[in-house]
DNA sequence: ATGAATGAAAA
DNA sequence: TTTTCATTCAT
């Protein structure tokens, strides 16, 4: 049973196709360059955008919490 | 398994 | 305060 996924993290997988896309033939845009370009599209991004990223967040995190109520994270 | 980033939660 | 692990998927 995985982490409920933080805001960057929604916002990186929602980014994700649009800039493969844009990016996808050239053969140096991995995934982690993905992680780069999403990340200043983080910082440069619309406070209200980040705020419905950080609102869908919490979604998220109550909606793990519905279904797996007795989840632990338990880091090694 | 690694890389890349941010952030929540645990240690 | 530092570490882990969530997402993604070609190497």
């Amino acid at each position: 049973i995985p982490r409920p996924s933080n805001s960057f993290i929604l916002y990186r997988s929602h980014q994700h196709s649009a800039i493969a896309s844009l990016y996808g033939h050239l053969p140096a845009m991995s995934n982690s360059a993905i992680s780069k370009i999403a990340s200043m599209m983080w910082q440069a991004e619309d406070p209200r955008v980040k705020a419905r990223f950080a609102a869908k967040a919490e979604q998220t995190k109550l909606e793990h919490l519905m279904r797996h109520p007795d989840y632990k994270f338990k880091p090694k």
